[in-house]
DNA sequence: GGCATTTACCTTAGCGGTGAGATACTTTGG
DNA sequence: CCAAAGTATCTCACCGCTAAGGTAAATGCC
């Protein structure tokens, strides 16, 4: 596990010279032009960052399909056997704890608990402390589809990410960082 | 605007976060630091850009709605309406162009541009020279639509940024240039 | 020139998500 | 102790996108 409590974004880094200055254009830069030859007049620097976040997520949405589908898995049902997962032993969430990790409304989860309890992924049971709560299980079948994935999972990303150094990757890491803490909404919403 | 002080979560059910100071942390280091429990034997930090990628553009996305919807828009009726403003007079572009650049289906365009047609922001003509294709235009009443909303939408692209400095925005997205480019895709996809 | 291939756009079934709201249980405050 | 407010989950109509496929026009190859 390397550290990640360097935080490496929140100092002023120096800006490794390979992160600018790199001839090549992108899709943004295009996009970028083309307004600054419309409207000279509006400042577009924000989606410098705005765009390629968004186009990003994207090609990291397409590559992590891939992925999970070579597990018979889409990225839904591996975010809730995930989150189960990573609870630790007994491997058992709520449906509102399984909502606000995967960031969806209830109605999704719902759905989503569905699909993976016809597949046998997980259990659902009534909660004994509290009569409107449920509690969701990974079964034993859900918990090898996770850990056949798992490793697949990381190593794709760690595909999309291999333009970057380390180095980068942790600079990155800690620039976004930054950007979600100040966009509010930091651990567990409301 | 870093409220949330009080939540009942983060204070107890967690080892010591390494070395970190606890404010700085966003949803993502919790993650981690849960793999990092339950599966120390693999190397998770790539999920410490990629998870943070996807939460970053979610964020974008709930903010960019909201902007959007102040104009009578939405997110796929303002990539339309902008691809033709800004590919300048005579703000006209085919289907498949308009494809490239929003990275959506065939039919997904189709199907924005009945909507938009529908509500006389764009027009489709017969192309002359060739009996394939369709000339999308941007209506008068579209290109108003779009002058209205772009400010407001850049404002809003700046306000999601303000947590960073000028140049820390300018090292993210030159960083996000550099992983964009590796990931194939850069600027027309054949 | 004629036939196969490619290209451009549209059509449609199906899917997963949202948003609104229903239901049932729990907590709170007089 | 009870009513009101809050919470947990599910239900469902609707929506936009994808994937697969259809039609028509252009292009290429001989």
């Amino acid at each position: 596990m390397t550290d990640l409590a360097g935080r490496a974004g929140a100092r002023r880094p120096v800006v490794s010279m390979t992160a600018m200055a790199q001839a090549d254009a992108d899709a943004v830069d295009l996009i970028l032009e083309q307004w600054g030859r419309e409207r000279p007049d509006l400042d577009c620097s924000p989606m410098g960052v705005i765009a390629r976040v968004t186009q990003a997520q994207r090609e990291v949405y397409l590559a992590q399909r891939e992925t999970f589908a070579r597990h018979g898995l889409d990225a839904a049902a591996f975010d809730v056997l995930a989150a189960l997962r990573r609870a630790g032993r007994p491997y058992q969430l709520t449906p509102t704890a399984l909502m606000r990790t995967a960031l969806v409304t209830s109605g999704a989860i719902t759905q989503r608990l569905d699909r993976l309890e016809e597949k046998g992924l997980i259990s659902r049971e009534p909660s004994e402390d509290d009569g409107r709560a449920v509690l969701v299980t990974l079964t034993e079948l859900g918990g090898q589809a996770l850990d056949a994935a798992l490793p697949d999972h990381l190593e794709t990303e760690r595909r999309l990410l291999s333009g970057l150094s380390t180095d980068d990757q942790q600079l990155l890491a800690g620039l976004l960082r930054r950007l979600l803490i100040t966009l509010g909404r930091t651990p567990a919403a409301p």
